[in-house]
DNA sequence: ACTTTAAGTGGACAATTGTCCGCTTCGTGT
DNA sequence: ACACGAAGCGGACAATTGTCCACTTAAAGT
């Protein structure tokens, strides 16, 4: 993950690099591993629900040793967020396709972090049952749980259209943009975020609204 | 847990109810037990820290069964929770009372808000470890992680003080109180929180600052 | 004092995550 | 072709949380 200026858009927004491109090849019995795995995995967690399957179910569904396993996905967030993978860059480009085409129609910012923030809600209501697994990991393990690229590329991309912003002049120069993001990201995240959903029994539509009038009415 | 109209001041606010009152009173014996494990639990987790500290380990230290430690404590979350119950009831006695004074002096309902936002982010940072510990447990287990009664009186207030504002004319009528009480406290929630300080290394100042900007500008 | 019984007790056991480490195999350089 | 080292492999094992259940005991009624 490195951050790229994006000429049109005149902000930095993030984009996520799949590799450093510096390391040597997987070996090709491990990719065809990692592929099995992979696959097995997705066909166990749509049959029994993502948090009824164990690593250890997938290491032998797969036919391969719990060590295998647990050298390709290091935990069991790791695997969840792998499984996701395709569909999250699918989103992300999605998203930073619209906010390119909003920005050459002169949308205001503000109503552009609002759009991103309901798509992102979207997101969270599809894959929630994954996102909760792959949330767990230490708060400070550097590429796990909300340190992982896909988290990391939304709180950039709300930070990188707070700030834009700030600069047109939409929102107050005061504002404390780094810190504001992560408070507009904390109702999304998946175990908060589930919560609202299943025990509280809020609909997206609510949890949408009213994010919405909280972003609509930053001073300023 | 329920909620008490406090006529003093013509908001619902919740009080904790410690028990039913109905249930058969605790053996002597076993209320013995208790005491120990805490005593001991709060001993071991000082030293070496709360997250290092087992379930196995304080019961052999306690020289109870662990049998015996989850009949009394159904988690670690539990048994974390019950660690912090003094200090709680005193927090919430001392938000209680200033929330009762402020209203006497006529206060403006938001700046009651902002006052005991304030004060939780303060909890919040005192007591991180044990509230970490405290928020496992199943999103739909009724009195576990979000849904325990601290966490739960940590809602009802600020949903009691946001319902007062709008009632007060200070905030939007169109404003879906549940929920956005709900997000305002999304910040706070002990993991969120821990993240913020340790991996973004916010001070306490910058979440307070950026929060209070967020309540204090609500429509309307 | 004696009986009764619900509450309490303790430790074995299940379930799960994640680690370790000796053995195997790929693929690369010679 | 071949040797060699790094990468891969797998299953035993450690750690931890939480459950179960056969046994024990406090304390209330007679």
């Amino acid at each position: 993950m490195r951050l790229l200026p994006v000429d049109e858009i005149q902000i930095d927004l993030p984009i996520v690099n799949d590799s450093g491109g510096a390391e040597r090849a997987e070996r090709c019995d491990a990719a065809a591993n990692r592929a099995r795995i992979l696959a097995v995995a997705e066909r166990l967690m749509s049959v029994r629900g993502v948090a009824e399957v164990t690593m250890a179910d997938i290491a032998r569904a797969a036919g391969v040793g719990q060590g295998t396993l647990y050298r390709r996905f290091a935990n069991k967030g790791e695997l969840s967020l792998a499984l996701m993978d395709r569909q999250f860059r699918e989103f992300q480009d999605t998203v930073m396709r619209q906010i390119n085409w909003m920005v050459g129609a002169r949308a205001a910012r503000l109503g552009q972090l609002e759009w991103v923030l309901e798509s992102l809600i979207g997101f969270a209501e599809k894959h929630s049952a994954l996102l909760c697994e792959a949330e767990r990991g230490g708060v400070d393990v550097p590429n796990a749980g909300p340190q992982a690229p896909p988290m990391m590329w939304q709180y950039l991309t709300i930070r990188g259209l707070l700030q834009a912003a700030v600069d047109a002049g939409e929102v107050s120069r005061e504002t404390d943009v780094p810190v504001t993001a992560d408070m507009l990201l904390a109702p999304l995240h998946p175990s908060t975020f589930s919560f609202y959903r299943r025990a509280r029994g809020y609909s997206i539509e609510r949890i949408n609204a009213a994010l919405r009038r909280i972003v609509g009415h930053l001073p300023r």
